[in-house]
DNA sequence: GTCTATAAGAAGATAGAC
DNA sequence: GTCTATCTTCTTATAGAC
């Protein structure tokens, strides 16, 4: 592996466990095995690191979201129930690239805000289309309730998952794999037909 | 107003914007208008400081809780109606303390994690009880359904304010409370009898 | 690209005068 | 209780040899 990508790999965990503050070149140096100053040949300073970070997530982000409602089942109940599914088990598999992502998209260091929650919020709105395009399929094939709007449906499913990632840190990974089926159970009473 | 309450005031605010790292003695001293070394006056170190916070956090976290079911209303949904709308315009008011209280349960400073979650935990389940309480009268009642436990309906309800809360950083309060009129509409659809 | 050495500043915390 | 002065450690970042 070239350092550069280990200098992202090792960067993405540590900023998700420590936060921007709490993460400093020189454990990301040791994590990486280098020495600090080496950084700097890689990239201008912690920020842009930090970015191009930042870049990655987003993208894997999108992309687990997208293969998450993919999967192949019989009805449009169950493609949302599997997806709702890998998503909390993504939250328990304890991957650093979801609570990275999770983690800067509530609590972006302030010098950082502004540029942060502009790509964060673009990012939420296409995942959020891509969900609201399966329960308009439910609505049409009428097994989802049709005065309530897609698009808010689908705000709800992922306020829950929020919800959930809240509570990941809080909670054992068992406790919230039930509680996610408890939720799942309200949630879907609340959008069937 | 003594010192040390203002110390707590200022420092409940940095720390619930800026988080652990990210706020500073100097920065605290500034806010309260004396120097930094007075601070080590009123309290032993840093830690000292951010627990006595963090005891305040919670009495008045669990007090709001508290307070927001119990107020008047005719049924039990409008009650948890109030209740969760109470909480939503907390979020909107950019309150200090539930922001603090919000920021530290999900990614609390890695070398107070344990303690941190060992306190939240308790109170987060004094919560729940309160809630699961009121829950149980709709059961009784008959308004609400009586084939869920009224425990996991009271958890899926801090699911989706845990999941709303995520969203005040990143959108506006008018769309955070529009997202919570939807939120409401789908939960209560989903426990009602 | 990686290293050693080092700068320049900010952090938490203490000593001791008033 | 509050201050000035100071210590120690840690931070981001650079200079320059190899």
């Amino acid at each position: 592996m070239h350092t550069k990508e280990k200098i992202r790999l090792e960067s993405t965990e540590l900023f998700a466990n420590l936060g921007y503050e709490g993460t400093s070149m020189a454990k990301i140096a040791e994590k990486v095995g280098i020495k600090k100053p080496s950084l700097y040949a890689h990239y201008k300073n912690k920020e842009a690191l930090f970015f191009d970070v930042v870049d990655e997530m987003e993208q894997e982000y999108e992309a687990f979201v997208q293969d998450s409602l993919n999967q192949e089942t019989d009805t449009i109940e169950e493609r949302l129930y599997l997806s709702f599914k890998t998503h909390v088990s993504d939250l328990a598999r304890d991957d650093a690239s979801i609570q990275f992502y999770n983690r800067f998209i509530q609590y972006p260091p302030k010098e950082l805000e502004d540029r942060l929650l502009a790509r964060f919020n673009k990012s939420e709105e296409r995942v959020r289309v891509l969900l609201a395009a399966v329960i308009e399929k439910g609505q049409a094939e009428g097994s989802i309730n049709r005065e309530l709007e897609a698009k808010s449906m689908a705000y709800t499913y992922f306020c829950l998952i929020e919800g959930l990632t809240t509570e990941v840190g809080i909670h054992s990974i068992e406790e919230v794999k039930a509680h996610a089926e408890v939720v799942w159970t309200v949630y879907w009473r609340g959008i069937q037909a």
